[in-house]
DNA sequence: AATAAATTTCATTTATTTTTGAAAGTTTAA
DNA sequence: TTAAACTTTCAAAAATAAATGAAATTTATT
């Protein structure tokens, strides 16, 4: 395999991966360009290696920047910006996890609290709504303290863990 | 609030999150509604209460089993299929973990492989991008690792681990 | 302050995903 | 062996999500 073959099989696989992940698939793929990209790239440049237009790859690389996983930048003299993504794949992990947290897994706990804090009455039904409702709080919430102490250790912490574990 | 709307908004809540994370919406709703009722459910309560068609409810019921987290069940005396969710929420997690692992992660681990093992010749572009791919590569696997030392933990895993984490 | 270069916005179009529903298939029991 | 009860399948329709592109906006240059 040819490096154009094997770049382009790197960013098609990322882009699909992210849809199966909840992402769209053109912020993936922007995203994976940017990851195996020595120096910064211009927007002109991802329409071009994607095939894309203007306005979907500016829609989309906003959205990255947002996640706080893609940077722009400045050349002196130049007018166009140019655009990194984050290269450290622990601080990477990171963020996507803290942003996942916020935006999607505070908001379901705050409504499995609700959910779980009915008045029941006395049927069979109710009480098993309200037991389990509880329980999946609490499993959430847990999991969710977990990914937080566990990207809270500064560095190479999937190592660290994966080590933890290993004894 | 009452019951009914606790259930319902657990239901919607639930299938919103599960769309954000690449299951489909109508598939986490079912799953919501299962793990919820105290008793078997038959197909045509899951088309009422969802108001979904016939089709939709067995396409994802099957889905659903195919995850390995709905059981079908038969009634004594009773022809058509009731349905039950894995209402363990450890062993819930460690299902979803593993199917996911096996579907998504592991192909996606073989396609880094196959891009990272290029030869490179010697320029800074290829040297960067085999670079890059090797270490998500390494990256990608070790949390894939991780997963799986977690869940083979059998019970209470991630209290367990939480424990471990706070001290 | 006028022009030029680049970026953002968003109504419309296009593509993708999901859902429907009716026909085909399966199972059970008379 | 057939017919009723129930489930599955899948082509077509509907709903949803994503992408386009041109106008509006912003930013830099002369």
């Amino acid at each position: 395999m040819k490096f154009r073959e094997a770049k382009n099989k790197f960013v098609q696989t990322w882009g699909a991966l992210g849809s199966q992940w909840g992402i769209n698939k053109t912020m993936a793929q922007i995203h994976a360009l940017l990851m195996v990209s020595h120096e910064p790239v211009s927007m002109e440049d991802i329409m071009e290696e994607l095939q894309i237009s203007r306005g979907n790859a500016s829609m989309n690389l906003r959205a990255l920047m947002d996640w706080g996983i893609v940077y722009k930048e400045y050349k002196t003299g130049e007018r166009r910006e140019y655009f990194t993504a984050e290269k450290d794949l622990d601080e990477l992990a990171v963020k996507i996890s803290k942003e996942r947290s916020k935006r999607e897994i505070k908001p379901a706990l705050k409504v499995l609290k609700e959910v779980s804090s009915i008045e029941a009455d006395g049927t069979e039904e109710e009480r098993h709504f309200v037991e389990q409702t509880s329980k999946l709080y609490d499993f959430v919430l847990k999991a969710d303290n977990v990914l937080d102490k566990m990207t809270e250790h500064k560095d190479n912490w999937l190592a660290q863990i994966l080590i933890k574990f290993m004894k």
